[in-house]
DNA sequence: ACCTGAACACCGTTCAAGT
DNA sequence: ACCTGAACACCGTTCAAGT
């Protein structure tokens, strides 16, 4: 089963500014001017407020409960993001954030490239565990890239740009290794997400089953 | 690929009167005393509304909509099904009569226990494919049998029953011809159904892909 | 008995008024 | 500039009035 993955719901404290940083630099306008200081305060609430909801209760968590959880008005929720997709997307890519640095810092390195396959699994059921939002958004990320550019879901287009040039290097390495069927491609990888997540939010005890089954159609043929 | 599975968006029309009886069948009450024409009548548009509705919308559909493509007024509606919920898994229920047909009518009869098991998982797809609302209940069967009893979704406990017993002969007529992993079970079944329900949805064109996959990882080690 | 549709509740979104 | 919350729109659900 490998190092159990740093799980996100443990404590949203920790990693939550690094995450909010980075999800600020990804927000539509590149280099946007500076939010004054109340603003950029609230902001961060928002964002807060927002990933502990949406965690909670997928897409049916309320804009008021998100507002009220932040301490502001509904209206200061709606200046920052226009929409309640827009908060949910903003969340997702912190989310993607986190994963794409897990795959960069933690799967990359690892020595033994198929056990990095299977930790990523691992990592990804983990991930939808402890939040329903990204557990909904994954499969609108296994649609295609096209979703990402303009449409209403998802992580940002270079977000996905990078998670396919990682997810490219890890699967090139275990075909360098031959630990995987010679037609395994990395666009493979974003459906075989998604599946696991209606695996894990519909409450199926032991996921772990249907990773090993998985990897089992990976292997060499 | 096998033999197309006979595609249930084609026509509404030439099961849909089958499926009907079968699920009036399968109400809460066993045998409830028996309607009045005309109200037996709107119940039966309701539930051809709310076929095509849920299958476009999934759970999005409208219960306004519904009864003007019923052509009643709302009232009614709520009168047949207290909830949208309810109408919800009646027509689940109807979907799931015409699965269970299919396993019993054409999947067991098949000589070779491995293609009936390929094309018990391209009729599922294609029924997600065809039905929005199936594909968005799925993954709550696939949560296990105490879903079904009392709980707010999913097919009657008959029907569950039935499908674990279809599904178990399927597995065994598979274990015995050796063509499948040794610690495969019919309980599997239900999650890798909902597994393949987000990858069709997401709307991944080579669905049949991934299929393939899993059933590579479904034999025998 | 059953049907109808206006009325109510809830939640996403807007906007006039404030600081 | 930014914040607030009452008001509006939409959709699930109810119910008084009809047949």
């Amino acid at each position: 089963m490998s190092t159990p993955p740093p799980t996100p719901s443990s404590g949203p404290e920790p990693e939550a500014r690094a995450i909010r940083d980075d999800a600020t630099r990804s927000a539509p306008e590149p280099d946007a001017k500076p939010l004054r200081a109340d603003a950029a305060r609230n902001r961060a609430k928002i964002l807060d407020a927002a990933r502990a909801a949406f965690a909670e209760h997928g897409r049916d968590a309320q804009m008021d409960d998100i507002a009220t959880r932040a301490g502001v008005g509904v209206g200061t929720v709606y200046r920052h993001f226009p929409t309640k997709q827009s908060l949910a997307v903003a969340i997702v890519q912190q989310r993607f954030a986190m994963i794409l640095a897990f795959i960069r810092d933690e799967l990359l390195p690892d020595p033994d490239p198929w056990n990095a396959l299977e930790r990523s699994f691992e990592f990804c059921a983990s991930t939808q565990l402890a939040d329903r939002g990204y557990a909904d958004a994954v499969g609108t990320i296994a649609g295609g890239s096209p979703i990402a550019g303009g449409g209403p879901h998802g992580p940002a287009v270079d977000q996905i740009e990078e998670m396919l040039d990682l997810t490219e290097r890890l699967i090139a390495r275990a075909h360098a290794a031959g630990v995987v069927r010679d037609d395994l491609a990395a666009s493979d990888m974003p459906p075989l997400y998604a599946a696991l997540a209606s695996i894990v939010q519909a409450g199926v005890p032991d996921w772990r089953r249907y990773i090993a089954i998985v990897l089992d159609g990976l292997r060499p043929r």
